[in-house]
DNA sequence: CCATGAACACGCTGTTCATCG
DNA sequence: CGATGAACAGCGTGTTCATGG
């Protein structure tokens, strides 16, 4: 929803949210562990975020009205109970998709150029 | 100075201080015109940094010892004082913009994969 | 102990206010 | 009014604490 006038790169919540929905389409994960393939993945960046983030960021988007929970007891645990997640309006994902594609593009152009104008 | 352990994208101040220190090496300008020419630079991708934030960088390169001021009455103008800005130490520029060139290309990286990841 | 989630604290950045010529 | 700079406020994010199985 909101337009800003002025930003300077995309926030870190925004980043793992679309990080979270791409995941999400390919295989039903819960909280902690798609921390850990977000930890995996960016490894080599030096990026690590925190478990709270990752929370945060999953009930936005259920807020949002574009995940929906699913209560489940964790396979091969005594007891352990986790909360995966599901696409509930891949309309809302179509959208949300491309709106950060814009602002990936623009931080990334954005970057490129800051990188162009000092080093080159 | 500080290595942080996990940083998801350059900080902004970061990000204006390697960008003056490159202005300040090609021409000498003022404050409230560096911001004009980062604004202009810019416009492209919607980052427009307010008057504060230029000054407090400005500030923190002067702290650092990298940039030095010079007051000067400005030219043309009855008697408005502004003030410039100096390389001070190129050897502190050239370390800075080392650190900052492993940083951005981080970033660029980072986003890079990012934006391969969910859009291919 | 593992996963989840809430509460709290802090740092970065934007907005506003103050000064000076 | 143009430039500089300080003070203040808000928000995003990291750290810590709490709950449940």
């Amino acid at each position: 929803m909101g337009e800003h006038k002025s930003r300077f790169l995309v926030k870190q919540r925004a980043f793992l949210k679309i990080y979270l929905i791409s995941m999400a389409e390919k295989e039903q994960l819960y909280g902690k562990k798609y921390q850990e393939v977000i930890i995996n993945k960016f490894k080599k960046y030096g990026y690590k975020p925190n478990h709270s983030e990752i929370y945060k960021s999953l009930y936005e988007l259920i807020d949002d009205g574009i995940l929906a929970r699913k209560e489940k007891v964790k396979e091969g645990m005594k007891y352990q109970k986790v909360v995966n997640y599901i696409i509930k309006d891949t309309d809302k994902v179509k959208l949300y998709k491309k709106q950060l594609k814009v602002e990936l593009d623009r931080c990334y152009g954005l970057l490129g150029q800051a990188i162009q104008d000092i080093y080159k």
